[in-house]
DNA sequence: TATTGTTATACTCTATAACTATA
DNA sequence: TATAGTTATAGAGTATAACAATA
């Protein structure tokens, strides 16, 4: 009977190093990035070597896929980054052919952002691996019902953001 | 009865400029970054600026306060960061009188982190602060159920982690 | 006057290479 | 030979300030 609701010791220990979290263990911006590590890794591996995307490079053109026509301050706002770094990885997307800048037809100083053919194939594309790769790399802890929870709860978290 | 299961349209755009994520809304290395950015702006303002800590060197006091005698190698492995760069950040916090380095007595080549009584005070002050503000704020969109659960999904993903 | 976007520049954080000392 | 830690240096990514053009 005793050993029905086995004492369950919960593993508070940091990944590799076994090291005691304790009090950190409920920090959740400590876990969010304890967490990254891992998709990081998967990231860079998966798609960022393969397709020579940076993570914020795949964002930024995936965002500009499926929103076409969306402007610099848009991104600016959705990514919390400031308008210069924007501005700089949008130029390299440019010069690879994988995003066109328009002029705005009625506010002159906005532009327009679209994706080319060659764009929007690579962002489906890398899309696709990155998300298979991560169903199966963190199938091996979490549930395929977990990791949609997951994916939800972050999502109400990320919606906390205040505004600047 | 149509409008008893009303047709649930989850929300799937980006905080601010409510931009369409689409596919990239299932991706977990893209929503880590989203809820990253809520609370890392937390950290900066509860803690980063009040306690002078940056991020890193938070954790690593956390850690050395968690676990006395910790060796810098422990560190770099259960932070997946760099020797040298782990090397920095104790150098800052062992100038500012909050942790002690000591030559271990078994192994000439490692050394024992412990926290100074000023270090562990900090570590467990800015912690609680940290901690309060993120029940705080996280509280608007998860309930503490859905924190804990999070906090938990969060770790087992982070034990996913490949050994370099 | 406010907003969009750009340029120039400095700062933060991290990674690599080479090294010392110890096992 | 392998490991713990350091130093020096380069690179990636981001932020700030100043500016141009348009509303």
């Amino acid at each position: 009977m005793a050993t029905r609701k086995a004492p369950r010791q919960p593993d508070t220990t940091t990944p590799e190093a076994q090291l005691a979290e304790a009090e950190l263990h409920h920090i959740t911006g400590y876990q969010l990035a304890q967490a990254s590590i891992v998709t990081a890794q998967l990231f860079i591996e998966q798609v960022g070597k393969p397709f020579e995307l940076r993570p914020v490079e795949f964002t930024v053109l995936m965002l500009i896929a499926d929103n076409p026509g969306v402007s610099l301050r848009q991104l600016s706002r959705a990514l919390a980054m400031t308008p210069p770094n924007i501005t700089m990885w949008v130029d390299k997307l440019v010069e690879r052919n994988l995003v066109t800048r328009e002029r705005s037809a009625t506010d002159g100083r906005a532009q327009h952002l679209s994706t080319t053919e060659a764009g929007l194939a690579l962002a489906r594309q890398s899309c696709q691996v990155l998300r298979e790769a991560e169903r199966v790399a963190l199938g091996t802890a979490l549930s395929p019902a977990e990791q949609a929870l997951l994916i939800e709860l972050l999502h109400k978290l990320a919606c906390c953001r205040s505004e600047d």
